[in-house]
RNA sequence: GUGGGUGUAGCUCAGCCGGUAGAGCGCUGCGUUGUGGUCGCAGAUGUCGCGGGUUCAAGUCCCGUCACUCACCCCA
């Protein structure tokens, strides 16, 4: 508090022991992508501004406003990324990753930076975990990604989450809906700023929140509406497959993604009870990114997933995650000559896959078995000068107060013994 | 960028119509000599966000400011 020093504003911290939830919900999320092909890829959390501008669309919020832009000291524009997709696919590109069997599947967790106002659920530096299947246009796969999404989030248990899914079409079908979509908005009163995004980018205004304006829209022509043959073929066959799949979704006609390069399938998961910030995860296929970026003309998709949502959602359902105690075995020491033989004992358990630490400061027995306890041990390892001398160390059971010795050249015996295993919820 | 709410102990918060600061939890110690968690007793801790104003007197009223927070916009 009065420190001279605090976080960067909008900036999540975690430390234990919430930070042990914020780990376990990462590495869950990341998971069905780890059993399902998809290799990891591990990027730069900066590029050069350019490749965001023309990757993810100048017209969209997040590159207009929100980005962190800087120049660096060789007066380049470097930007902190905000999504991690277009740094996926300039990867690809620039080391050639799509030259084996495709897709190439890659996966990736990590910081990403938007420069907005903070409130609960949004941050200025996100966690998320995302994946990308580029060199496909397999209807089936835009359904693999989507219900690896599933299932991360119902591996943690969630339920009042929801899939939103639709088809913006393709290349082909796009620009004749959008100009039917620009020149609807014509006919509608709408505020200053809405007017101006619905001639740079008329599909964003279709999700505006807003009951003013989505009044408006009851009767605006829906990108699902216009889709081309081949669109609307593709999007049923993702649509059954899910079903076949088993993965509940609901269509939702005005979904429209907050990134400019998204065609064909988009989906959003949502959840009540973040607050007004109710996304914790989304994605689509991204048809012509890597072509405007230079490379091949490989279409893609892939979803980014909120780590900090996530959380927040799994704290909202009362959600108690198996997350294992940090410590098993608390070892204390009651002289200075026991001191030595313990700390080598410690150490052999920690090898054997026990989670233990010392009470290093308590100056008595006592203090040390408070120690302990504060610290969430279930066992206390008591070695003094009896125990040393009878080449014996004392478990105490701090849960049922019952203590037994055991002797200290057999500890691979006895030391699978005081490991606390984890309870599912 | 726009609007609302809140800033008092490490944490959660109380403090009425102004009278020089409190609770619970936590923390430290004691109650046994080598036995914790329960219980009992004792104790420590605050620029009452910051600056200014009104007043004999401001945590309390007024103005400003900063921070945090929720919401809009937008998104994970």
């Amino acid at each position: 508090m009065s420190s001279d020093f605090r976080a960067p504003k909008g900036v999540p911290e975690y430390f234990p022991p919430v930070s042990a939830g914020f780990l376990y919900v990462r590495d869950a999320l990341a998971a069905p992508a780890q059993r399902s092909g998809y290799g990891y890829i591990e990027l730069p959390v900066f590029e050069e501004t350019a490749l965001f501008e023309r990757g993810v669309g100048e017209s969209s919020d997040v590159v207009s406003k929100e980005m962190y832009t800087f120049t660096d000291r060789g007066d380049r524009s470097i930007t902190l990324r905000p999504e991690g997709t277009a740094g996926v696919m300039r990867a690809v590109v620039e080391h050639g990753l799509h030259r084996g069997p495709l897709p190439v599947k890659l996966w990736y967790a990590g910081a990403f930076f938007r420069a907005e106002r903070p409130q609960r659920g949004r941050y200025r530096q996100l966690q998320q975990v995302g994946l990308e299947a580029i060199g496909s246009t397999a209807p089936a796969l835009d359904a693999e990604v989507i219900a690896l999404a599933n299932e991360g989030f119902a591996s943690l248990g969630l339920r009042s989450y929801e899939l939103q899914l639709t088809s913006l079409g393709c290349a082909q079908c796009r620009p004749i809906y959008r100009e039917l979509l620009r020149a609807f908005l014509l006919t509608c009163d709408l505020d200053e700023a809405t007017r101006l995004r619905a001639g740079l980018n008329p599909l964003r205004v279709l999700d505006d929140k807003r009951e003013a304006v989505q009044r408006q829209l009851v009767t605006a022509p829906l990108p699902v509406d216009h889709l081309c043959a081949d669109c609307t073929e593709h999007f049923a066959s993702v649509c059954s497959t899910l079903d076949l799949l088993n993965v509940t979704w609901v269509a939702n006609p005005r979904l429209v993604r907050g990134l400019d390069y998204y065609t064909r399938t988009a989906f959003e998961f949502t959840h009540r009870g973040l607050g007004a910030q109710s996304g914790i995860g989304g994605g689509g296929r991204y048809d012509g990114l890597m072509a405007s970026l230079g490379g091949s003309d490989l279409s893609g998709i892939g979803f980014g997933l909120g780590v900090d949502r996530t959380l927040l959602a799994v704290e909202a359902e009362g959600i108690n995650l198996p997350i294992a105690p940090t410590i098993d075995v608390v070892g204390i020491a009651t002289s200075v000559l026991s001191q030595d033989a313990l700390i080598l004992i410690i150490q052999r358990l920690r090898h054997l896959g026990v989670r233990a630490d010392i009470a290093y400061d308590s100056r008595s027995l006592k203090a040390g078995l408070k120690t302990a306890n504060r610290l969430g041990a279930r066992w206390a390892m008591i070695l003094g000068d009896d125990e040393l001398a009878e080449g014996l160390v004392a478990i105490k059971d701090l849960r049922t107060g019952e203590q037994v010795h055991h002797s200290n050249d057999a500890i691979e015996r006895w030391a699978p013994s005081l490991q606390w295993r984890a309870q599912s919820s």
